[in-house]
Parts: C-alpha cells; structure tokens; sequence
DNA sequence: GTGAAAGCGCTAACAC
DNA sequence: GTGTTAGCGCTTTCAC
C-alpha cells in the first residue's frame, strides 16, 4: 500500500504546545495528572492542528478502544436494522464507530463473529437477536463474552441470554398476554399460533405469555396449535398454509413477530380468507410497516430503535457490580386485523 | 481497563514453528519470499495456536487493512438496510469487518464520517446513498474521498456521484422510464410525482427518465405537477396531501421511492380514494414489503443486496487505471396499485 | 505536575 | 529463502 497521507501525530501536538508528547497525551486522553491550565491549552493546540488519534496506536499501546461490535442476525430484518440505527445514533453522538456483523441466527457463526471481534480488540460487543433456551447451545459464545469482559471489554445483550451480563429485556412475555387477551376477548376460543422455533428465549417467551392468559381462562397452550417455521415471512407463509390445511376452524392466528404476520397475511389472501371477517391476526414487534399492510396489523409494539440506544448506553457505561437488566416495555396495537371471532 | 487475554502473538507462532518473526509474518500474511513448506508449516502451527493477527499492530506497521466503512443514509430504511446486507455477506465472506455509520443524508455529516473513517485508517469506504446534483455539495467529500484513494485506501459508491471511483449505477432513468411508460400505457394523461429532493441526483435521474417518456409522447415533465417532500413515508403522505389538494385530477401518482410510495398510499386511503380504481399509484425500488400492502405495489425492482456486493467487490479490488461503473438493471414489477385510467 | 523511555505486535526494509 | 532490526503512534510506568 503507497504511502497514507502523512496525518497530523500526537508528537506534532506535543511540539507545537511545547510540552512532553506524556503530558499531550495525558492531555487528550483525559487522564489526571496534568493542570488544567496545560490540558486546555493542548487541547487547543489539537484541535487547531486538526489532530485525530490514531486508534490503532492508541489500542496497542494498551489504550481503550472507541468502537463497539454489534451482532445481528440479519441487518435486512426491519427489527434488527430498527435497532441499529437506535445503536448507530449513541455511536455517533459519542464520537464511537460500530462494526456489525451477521450471525444468520446461528451460534456457530455468532461464536466466530464474537471471536472476531474480541481477536480485533474492539471496545465493547452488543449481540442483539434472541437467545437460546438450551444454555448449552450458546455455552462456548457465554464463555467468550464473560472472557472478553473479565479482560476489560464491555458487553450488553438485547434478548434474554444465559450470561450474566448487562441486558435489555424485551417485554416479550407481557406483550403476549396484551395480545392475546386482546385475541380472546374478541371471543376467539379456536386460535392457532405462527411461530419461530420454540429454542429461541423470544419465542419461549411470548408462548408463555399467551399461556398466561390462556390458564387465567383455565386452558392451556398443549391445547393450542403451535406451528413451528422460519422466523421470516416465508416461514410465516409457510406456517399459515399448515394451519389453513391441519387447522381450518381457527378463527385466529397469532405470529410470534411481525414478518411472519405478514407471511400469513399474505397466504390467507390468496386463499381467499377474509381478515379478519374469517380469520384474525396478529403481529409482534410493529415494525414500520405494520400500519401500512392492509389490513394494518395488529401488533405489540417494542421501541426497537430505542433499545438499540439502551444496549449502546449500557456497553459504554463502566460494568456494573451486577448485571443490569432493563425492560422495554410494550404497546398493544389494535388495527384492523383483529375483530369478534363469527364463528 | 484491565489486561487483556495474553492472545497468542505473532512471536509465539513462530517460536513453536521454528522460524523468525519475519518469516511467520511474510507466510500469514501471504507475501511472497517463502518456500511453500515453510509457510504451509507456519499456517498449521498458527491455526493449531488459534493464532489470529492483532489488526491495531499490523495496521500500525503499515500494513493492509481488513475493515471497510459503509456510510447509509439511515439503516433502518429498508432499502439501505438491504444494501448492508449484501455488504455484510461479502464482508464475512471476505474474513473483512464492516463499519457503518449514518449520514443522515447530510452532506456535512457525510464528510464528518469519511474523515472519521480516514483517520481510522481504514481500508476502504463504500458510500450508498444518492450524490447531489450540485458538485459544489459534495466537494469536500470528493477531496477527502480521492486524497484517500491516493494513499492506498479503496473506494466504491452506490449511485450518481460527481467522483471518478468505482461505481454501482442504480438504474434510475431506465427504470423510470419503464414504470413511467407503464402508467402512460394504462391510459393515464394527467399523473403527479411524489418526488424527494431535486437536489438528489436519484431525484434528478428518475425525473428524467419519466421525462423521456413524455417526450416521447410530444409532452415533457414541465408539464407534470412534481411534488417535493422527504424522500420518507412521511414526505409521501405530505406530497399526497397537497397533491390531492391541488392537483385534485390526477390519476396517477409516482412516487420516486417506495417509502414515499407507501405514505401516498396511507393519505389515498385515510381519504378514501380508491387505487387503483379512482388513482394509480406507482413506487420505486422494491422494498421487500411491497408486495405485501394492499394493493400490492407496482415499483421498479433494483437489487438492492446485490448492489451491496457489488460494491463490496469493488472495494475490495485493486483499483483499476479507470473508475469501473457497474449498471444494476431493474425489473418492472406489475401488481395491484395500478390500473387503467378511468377518467 | 511534567518528562524520558520502554514497549504494545506487527511489517518491511535491509542484511545475509 | 530466511533472519535482524528499525520503526508505526501511542500509553504508561518510573524518575524527577
């Protein structure tokens, strides 16, 4: 690689302050040692010179690092890239650089990516994306993180995970029972389930939800169909076209998250089955285009953007004695894919 | 911060190999001055090791860097989220990390990211999002992007930008032209436009493509009412308002997105026009909801993925003795929010 | 409070 | 073809 443009170092701040390149640096990295009358003026100095430290310098020196990782399951998902950009505004506003990443829902991958990132000395890591209810199955990625942490590295989760780290909880379970009372106060009593797979925490715990309610009324979910697909539109088509054949008496269908709402919206339009005249449906997350479908779907809303911001917030702040945990919260939002069970 | 994991160092590779520093360096970073059977051995005792290169040291050395920065506009509009996507898998791929931040379709942001990329030494830069028509906004980005490209770093954009790198060219004008000769075909003569900024060149290019296709027909765009608002869903409920406001005839609207597209069908339907039965509606792009509002959405389908690794390719090609542009081609996709004129 | 100097882990001349 | 060595720009003891 030719020659980068020569930038402006931190010894040519030094120089031009008249002061040792220690002092520049105790300076600008804002560690004490230094009086203040100094700092400001290397400050100045800096700032006039355009300098930028070089992090790579910085981290090998044994600095901290300004950046952060953050893993998605797939950045194309409206749910993740909602929380991205809610990541990617803190990021900028507190002068950090994010590196994301794929895991394609897949604890080998999302292990590798961890590795990555540790291996590449980055500040902190955010994996965002359900956890798995088997521990065993994220074990090693656990291991990693707590690792990475103990060494200095800042970790926060968005999702329930099996590691004692800083997370944000989506309202996962509470958001269920809204709308599933919603569901079954229309008087829906035969309804079916669209759902991601049962090994993911996400979905472990919105079918607890919908138990909740289900046992208030002294039913069970064993009772209900659950019909297991990709988390996806596809899989939500997918799951629609079981429920319609094994299933034709549901007068609801809820799925577990908004792409595959609108899977199966789409399969019962072109079966002709009239939403929610014939059957309801309901969604989980109100990604932005929820209101637009028509009909506009009924959801629960999680602020996805903003716990993008909490998770970011929570890997720059220095680790907690014990973990933290913050719940989101949730809205139940009716439209017009619900309505009295007809039948 | 603590101390970090003692990793595994280049030293310790070649230790257990038997061989120098420089000699493990030259065979793990594939430089050419090795036997075959020496490097061969050094690979397997660094992969037996879990060896993996400190990214910050090599960098500081002068050596290549494995990371790329991608700056969107926003992530979370689905059409930049797509063209992470294709990043993201080229970039995994490629064993390369990806940065990304936002713009927020600022000129002056946009500059702040580059620097900050710059000054992160970083390997390439691949900026998606639509130029601006006038050079003089995006003179400063131009400099810094070719003073960077001079000193080794790679550079590729997605769109019409005034800078001689590599390009992936959306096929704006081509694709107007075909859902522009769709809508004229059906019938429609008096049509308005949902329009961003003129100030964009994808503004810029998709009106011209529309005013091909009038001309063609002894008319031209002057004669067409074009709206301009955010190039959002809510600049395309905006645009609708007023054009139905003060356009109240139009039959057609094409709107220069699909997000617009999907805010003029949310206004169209709050005020109880119908589509396509009393106004058409046209978009652009094909987010992956189009085909799943109701009506499904006649757009222009550009492969947004794809073109994320297109430009991931180009990124990661040595730069040729000219800018390579990549054409993307489109596809008119026909659906339900279009129909023949009836007035 | 400030400065001098020893590295952090790696690449790239430059020797051999 | 392989080894020796001088930095890359920064942080951080350790002296003063």
């Amino acid at each position: 690689m030719p020659e980068r443009r020569s930038a402006v170092r931190l010894a040519d701040v030094a120089e031009r302050a008249g002061v040792s390149i220690a002092t520049a640096s105790r300076s600008l990295s804002g560690s004490s040692g230094v009086s203040v009358r100094v700092a400001d003026h290397v400050r100045t100095v800096a700032l006039a010179l355009g300098y930028v430290v070089n992090p790579h310098a910085r981290s090998l020196a044994g600095g901290a690092t300004a950046s952060v990782g953050l893993i998605v399951h797939e950045i194309g998902d409206p749910y993740f890239s909602e929380i991205a950009s809610g990541v990617l505004r803190v990021a900028a506003r507190e002068g950090m650089t994010a590196q994301i990443c794929h895991s394609g829902r897949d604890p080998q991958t999302e292990l590798t990516q961890i590795r990555t990132l540790v291996a590449h000395r980055i500040g902190g890591i955010i994996v965002a994306g359900s956890g798995w209810v088997d521990p065993r199955v994220q074990a090693d990625a656990k291991a990693e993180l707590l690792s990475f942490r103990r060494s200095g590295g800042r970790v926060a989760v968005i999702g329930r995970h099996h590691v004692a780290v800083d997370a944000v909880l989506p309202d996962n379970q509470a958001g269920a029972r809204s709308v599933a009372e919603h569901v079954l106060a229309q008087g829906h009593r035969r309804i079916a389930i669209a759902a991601g797979s049962r090994r993911l925490t996400t979905i472990a715990d919105r079918l607890a939800g919908i138990d909740d309610v289900l046992r208030a009324r002294g039913r069970t979910l064993d009772e209900v169909p659950v019909v297991e697909a990709d988390f996806t539109r596809d899989g939500g088509k997918e799951a629609a076209a079981r429920i319609l054949a094994e299933h034709g008496d549901a007068t609801a269908i809820l799925a577990l998250n908004d792409a595959m709402a609108i899977g199966v919206l789409s399969t019962l339009r072109s079966a002709g089955v009239d939403v929610p005249g014939q059957v309801s449906v309901t969604g989980f997350d109100d990604v932005p285009v929820a209101e637009d479908l028509a009909p506009g779907l009924t959801t629960v809303r999680l602020p996805m953007a903003r716990m993008g911001e909490l998770a970011m917030t929570l890997a720059l702040k220095a680790p907690a004695a014990r973990p933290r945990r913050q719940t989101t919260g949730h809205t139940l939002v009716v439209r017009d894919s619900t309505g009295p069970a007809r039948r």
